[in-house]
DNA sequence: TTTTGATATTTTAGGCGTCGATATATTAAT
DNA sequence: ATTAATATATCGACGCCTAAAATATCAAAA
């Protein structure tokens, strides 16, 4: 009996119908796919390992850069806005998997960096993680996942030129 | 000069580098492109007409069904919790875009609407937001976009699977 | 040096989103 | 007809997230 969450499984894509632009079911498809992995992910994080996904999302930033990286570095990178950077960095730290120490370079800002327990207790959830992603890509072949990333490389450069960089 | 939002442009992609699954590497590119998006579409409904997307996605799939909605047919839809979508629908019921009625088949159920001013709204909002998604899709060719779809269904197919339906 | 402008972070207020619990109604089994 | 199981929606607590304003520092120009 794997635990169901309270969360409805389906369609966002229900919106789009025939009398859409085909961009805009395209679109629509494309969140339906996120929404669908992200919660899934989110559930299991949070069943398998007590951990929000938008703090596992950091820890992953820093883990990837052992030099640690400031609070607008990880903004940038999780892309999300600074203030919510302070708050999961709070929660992060009040856990001990992460400290805020003074840039020697900048008092404005602050290096963030993973203690050894942060990142002892990151590597473990990582590897889950890694296996959870693969298994919902399974259904995909060799072939299909390649064109996909390179299909989703061109709409990043469409996107991010039609958003103003 | 357009308005830029605090929250900062780049990147969660970031996070995967060579020693990542490819996999995981694919499901960060399309994470990243829907946040893109989504930031983009998220501010300029708020820019433009001061309206939330939660609050647009939920009037979006009520002006498809023209017969109203449960609160739970709307849950599923919009892939969210029923708690969630009750405290979306107040809102917009305070705003008068949207009704509640009860059903006359179910004593526990209601029937969400939308508003005649509801209606009038959405559809001023739609067209504007269905420009913004063409021109986030305008870098990519018809046949990028049309094979983009195609590989989209697949991922969902596969995804769904793992996911348990 | 003082001012000016930009940058780094936090704070505040409010909306979104989950989970788990509750109240109520429906449906099925006894 | 009573009971039990299931379904619909709301509520409360808590965390995420944004936008805008506040605070502090830096860097460069006057």
């Amino acid at each position: 009996m794997s635990k169901k969450p309270a969360v409805a499984a389906s369609d966002t894509e229900t919106r789009a119908t025939s009398e859409h632009a085909p961009d805009l079911r395209l679109w629509l498809r494309t969140l339906a796919c996120t929404n669908l992995i992200e919660n899934h992910i989110r559930s299991r994080l949070r069943a398998e390992f007590g951990i929000t996904l938008p703090r596992f999302d950091l820890m992953s930033q820093l883990e990837r850069s052992p030099q640690g990286l400031k609070m607008g570095e990880l903004s940038k990178r999780m892309m999300v806005t600074g203030g919510n950077v302070t708050g999961i960095t709070d929660q992060l730290v009040a856990e001990g998997l992460v400290v805020r120490e003074d840039s020697p370079k900048d008092r404005r800002a602050y290096i963030v960096k993973l203690t050894p327990e942060g990142r002892r207790s990151f590597r473990k959830m990582a590897e889950s993680h890694e296996t959870w992603i693969v298994e919902l890509f399974a259904g995909m072949d060799e072939k299909q996942r390649g064109q996909l990333y390179d299909l989703l490389a061109a709409l990043k450069r469409s996107a991010s030129k039609a958003a103003g960089k």
